[in-house]
DNA sequence: AAATCATTTGGTTATATTGCCAAATGACAA
DNA sequence: TTGTCATTTGGCAATATAACCAAATGATTT
């Protein structure tokens, strides 16, 4: 593994790393079409709301969503507009494939 | 999480979880452009043979790659054909906004 | 300024992952 | 059939992750 690539390696896997949790993806899933703000996520996962705020700020340090402060509220919106994209890729090519 | 979601989003975030190791990212695109043996790997990455094997493992049961035993070696390829449009999908998106 | 609401942070425990070593397996070679 | 080479499997210790609870923060509302 050459070093340079090192760095690069550690973001891009880091990046499939915050996709890697089922909560974590459908959380992204839902920002496709629409900003959410936290308390939405907490009522349908039924999580704490500690919990759901951990996934959340995991996708926002990736540079996969970001957050918007409004009043009492938080809003997380997508930033990467690659991933539903990507998704479907996978699922695409993936899933065909014998499971 | 609608239920009927919580199969699919196990799988999905499965493959994505086998891309969340750098060493196994690396070991995907060293695979786009031909297939490699075992000890190759085991070769460069200096990590031990148990090691590298188990990263492949992981890699071919999410159905990102596949082998080919022939001979004495087990030779691994690119099962999953969309990843290198995934990763550069990535590297264009995520890798331009803000660091 | 105090109370309240939405969210984040810190701490803890349970579980999962990674890497090494040693031992098992499965060809092929002698 | 014994030995050797390439790889896989099992087991263990170290580290990382996930979920909860409790406490802290920050912005409104009273």
């Amino acid at each position: 593994m050459v070093a340079m690539d090192k760095r690069r390696l550690e973001k891009l896997s880091g990046v499939f790393k915050t996709l890697s949790h089922p909560t974590r993806l459908w959380m992204v899933e839902q920002l496709f079409g629409s900003e959410k703000c936290v308390c939405e996520f907490v009522d349908v996962l039924k999580l704490d709301f500690s919990t759901v705020s951990k996934h959340l700020s995991i996708l926002k340090q990736a540079h996969v969503i970001e957050d918007d402060k409004r009043g009492k509220n938080v809003y997380y919106k997508l930033r990467a507009q690659c991933i539903p994209t990507i998704i479907s890729c996978l699922e695409n090519g993936i899933n065909d494939l014998g499971n």
